[in-house]
DNA sequence: AGTTGACATGTCAGAAGTTACATAGTGAGG
DNA sequence: CCTCACTATGTAACTTCTGACATGTCAACT
């Protein structure tokens, strides 16, 4: 499945993680410990991994050639190790880039909207509610995130810094379309009514 | 993990999977291959199954008694197995439905674009062009199909179809505000310039 | 002096998910 | 007559992912 030593001529072909491990390495040097730190944000929003699926990999890449470790004392009886992306790395992230993605949507907030009927509206309005609620707080933290790295010329396509801006703006959009999407299932759970979707809200009334 | 004959005092807990099917299960009793063709649309478009994991979850759906199986004669060498929701199958997914979602957002789409600028610029504009065509046809066929179920009533929180016409919503969301994300940064990709969301798409300019 | 949290690396068991294999009847179209 | 697609149910091998276990240092706070 993955490159052995001499095997060159085989097609090393990487799962996601390990393209994501050398995305996450093409801003700088980092040890695993780090990559599941800089995993968290912003990316962490659309692709999350645990130390346990990280250090295999880290292993598996360093393997194929993709990244070099350079290893030093650590502060637990093991070695503390450096992952570098080398050239080999680069290209095959290059390479896996501009490939159709594989498109496996996966959430349960929809999965449970689908069977909404058969549980009490009420129960669900507040669950819809909260959504909508955690969503508008993410909308804020990540706008005026945004914001700065807009100040910062994050939004140039040149800098270094455009991949995290990119995912924060789609981030930003994916909680406004759910934030209003709960907003209008709340209404309609809570009216019991058919509302048009971006109908204005009824407040207290 | 899951309730065993006589075993009743334990809390029966299901995997995301097994919910799904008791949501699909709701619409009427079914087999396996029609759940299979009934978790394609609109559902599929945010939680999927193959036939090999919906089989053998059905079969521990009937042993915790959450569905019951109908057997008779199939068009192979095996039984034709028609499942129905019980009961406790209901409570159960009543139970499930209120309670927070987990949150696991996995998109490959993303995550290349949060590495976008170590590849070629124009393949990747080629990239996120397809994307943002692919969801805007999606986007023309989603709003049809929303239209007909509001002809037909599915609006109404009360009418049996509301889930469906609520995942479709989601659906509609989602796929445009990813065609208006990929539109803003296939500009920014052809330009190299900074671009700010939802600018006006310089034409053939 | 003791606790908590951050840094740091790993393994293991099990759950969840994908792909391929295996079987077989019926009806439509070439 | 043959092939293809649809209906229908299952298993096996494999990959991926999660959660828990395991170890140990250092700095800050109580």
């Amino acid at each position: 499945m993955r490159a052995r030593d001499g095997d060159d001529s085989v097609s090393v072909s990487g799962s996601a993680l390990g393209y994501a491990l050398l995305s996450l390495l093409t801003r700088g040097p980092a040890t695993g410990y780090q990559l599941t730190q800089r995993m968290k944000s912003p990316i962490g929003h659309f692709w999350t991994a645990q130390h346990s699926q990280i250090y295999p990999e880290l292993a598996r890449l360093a393997a194929a050639g993709w990244v070099e470790a350079a290893e030093g004392d650590g502060p637990g009886p093991r070695q503390k190790k450096t992952y570098t992306l080398t050239p080999d790395g680069l290209a095959a992230l290059r390479e896996w880039l501009p490939r159709p993605p594989v498109v496996a949507p996966r959430s349960e907030t929809v999965l449970k909207a689908y069977a909404a009927n058969s549980a009490d509206p009420a129960a669900m309005a507040d669950l819809y509610g909260g959504i909508a609620a955690r969503q508008r707080s993410l909308l804020d933290e990540w706008t005026r995130e945004a914001a700065m790295l807009r100040d910062a010329g994050h939004d140039d396509p040149a800098h270094p810094g455009f991949g995290n801006y990119a995912v924060l703006l789609m981030g930003i959009e994916s909680a406004r379309s759910t934030a209003a999407w709960a907003d209008w299932l709340v209404t309609c759970l809570r009216t019991g009514r058919a509302v048009g979707f971006g109908d204005p809200i009824p407040s207290g009334a």
